[in-house]
DNA sequence: TCTGGGGTCCTAGGACCC
DNA sequence: TCTGGGGTCCTAGGACCC
């Protein structure tokens, strides 16, 4: 085989504003004259339980200078008539899986890379799409007018450069950003532009004198090593366009961790309370570990205070579990073992270290009834999928004001991969 | 003034072992 | 008075992504 060298042909679609769109899209649909997209508006959380910030923004928000993740108390100062609607994150996930319906008539060669982009890898079909901007076009027209949403697509035959290549232009836009383009294209830009290079890295390359995308690709890589370690490689690596990484199907297998966290209305001052706040976690992890039928050998929870100084512990256990009781026992010692006192204002719990609970091994000293603590969990599970996570609730939440219940994805998680691309 | 939630990967230091 | 050098595992924290 001679095919180890050739071309692949990747394509990147992002939804533009995909939180604002899909909510647009949606109302239109429901008889709305009125399209959020035309007018400065924001999805945005609830500042009532402090939740208070920008999601996602409409084009006319944007000429507010108004940024994703800033507060909605900055964002109406910037814009009085801003509109704030809250996040629907079922009719996110609704709209993803409509979109890639549509690309799997295409190619089952899909990456769901979050719930708003997708890489698609079309690498010797040029017999059935012998031209790919063609192509582009045609699936970026599809889903706008079967889905009502626009999207923009980045052509290259790296993961790397067609996502780049989908953020050169938006919104409703097809862009190719192959090698012999990225002089042109990739190097005249901000340097913080470029894929990994965030908030910490952005100050440290402006001291070297890199300030686009194209002095750090010239840069000496042997410096920037020493100056940035593995990462300074990565990015140096990203600036020249060298990225070879597979279009690969999301797996149950490769998820490395399952956690959840949850922002609390009011400081939490109360030692029972917070363990009762774990519980509530505790129960959407250990409900997400068994569907997919993990079991962890570590737990960690994290700690957020009043004046956000945030810290964790963690610890790797003996034998894996998977039970909700379990995994809360850890996590509450955990907590007493950190918690210095000060008003709490975020918690979360953490599973990881995942292998399957196929064979699950106890050690002698382990409680005999592990069977019946497992029938428990999972009758729980079935009474909750089946009549809702709110027909089950432990007795010690009835009074507490508290959710029973905390943190999101339940059914169809979707695996984000970060720096592996 | 107010600041979410879901992830992955890397690094550094200490413990421990040979 | 002088105190190695690897390797692995564990933990905490930080950086990045959407």
């Amino acid at each position: 085989m001679t095919s180890k060298s050739k071309q692949r042909l990747i394509m990147h679609i992002d939804v533009n504003s995909a939180y604002l769109s899909w909510e647009a899209a949606y109302r239109m649909q429901q008889g709305s004259s009125l399209d959020l997209r035309d007018i400065p508006s924001v999805i945005g959380g609830d500042v009532e339980s402090r939740h208070g910030i920008v999601l996602a923004k409409s084009i006319p928000a944007k000429k507010y200078n108004i940024q994703t993740g800033e507060t909605l108390f900055s964002a109406r100062q910037k814009c009085p008539e801003l509109i704030v609607i809250p996040p629907h994150y079922e009719l996110y996930m609704m709209a993803s899986n409509a979109m890639i319906d549509i690309l799997n008539d295409y190619t089952p060669a899909i990456q769901r890379f979050s719930v708003d982009e997708m890489f698609l890898d079309f690498t010797s079909m040029e017999y059935h799409y012998p031209d790919p901007i063609e192509l582009a076009y045609s699936i970026k027209d599809r889903i706008k007018h079967e889905l009502g949403f626009t999207v923009s697509i980045g052509i290259s035959n790296n993961k790397l450069l067609a996502k780049m290549g989908s953020d050169l232009k938006k919104p409703d836009a097809v862009t190719t950003l192959y090698p012999d383009e990225i002089s042109k294209k990739m190097w005249p830009l901000p340097v913080e532009d470029l894929f990994m290079v965030g908030r910490a890295t952005a100050p440290k390359l402006h001291k070297l004198n890199i300030f686009t995308i194209g002095d750090l690709a010239a840069y000496d890589s042997d410096i920037l090593k020493s100056k940035l370690k593995s990462h300074g490689i990565v990015i140096w690596n990203f600036a020249n366009g060298n990225e070879n990484s597979d279009v690969r199907k999301s797996n149950v297998i490769d998820v490395k961790g399952i956690g959840n966290s949850t922002t609390i209305s009011f400081d939490v001052t109360d030692r029972k309370e917070a363990h009762l706040i774990l519980l509530s976690l505790c129960e959407m992890v250990g409900m997400r570990l068994r569907h997919q039928e993990s079991c962890c050998n570590l737990v960690a929870i994290s700690i957020k205070s009043h004046d956000f100084i945030s810290y964790s512990r963690q610890r790797k256990l003996y034998y894996p579990i998977d039970s909700t009781a379990k995994i809360w026992r850890v996590a509450a010692a955990l907590f007493d073992e950190v918690w210095k006192g000060e008003p709490v204002r975020n918690l979360g719990v953490r599973a990881s270290e995942l292998c399957t609970n196929e064979f699950i091994q106890t050690t002698m000293f382990d409680d005999k009834d592990i069977e019946k603590t497992r029938d428990l969990d999972n009758t729980i599970d079935k009474v909750r999928l089946k009549y809702g996570t709110a027909a089950i609730i432990r007795g010690s939440f009835l009074h507490s004001g508290l959710s029973p219940i905390n943190g999101g994805i339940g059914e169809e998680s979707y695996p984000v991969m970060t720096s592996i691309l």
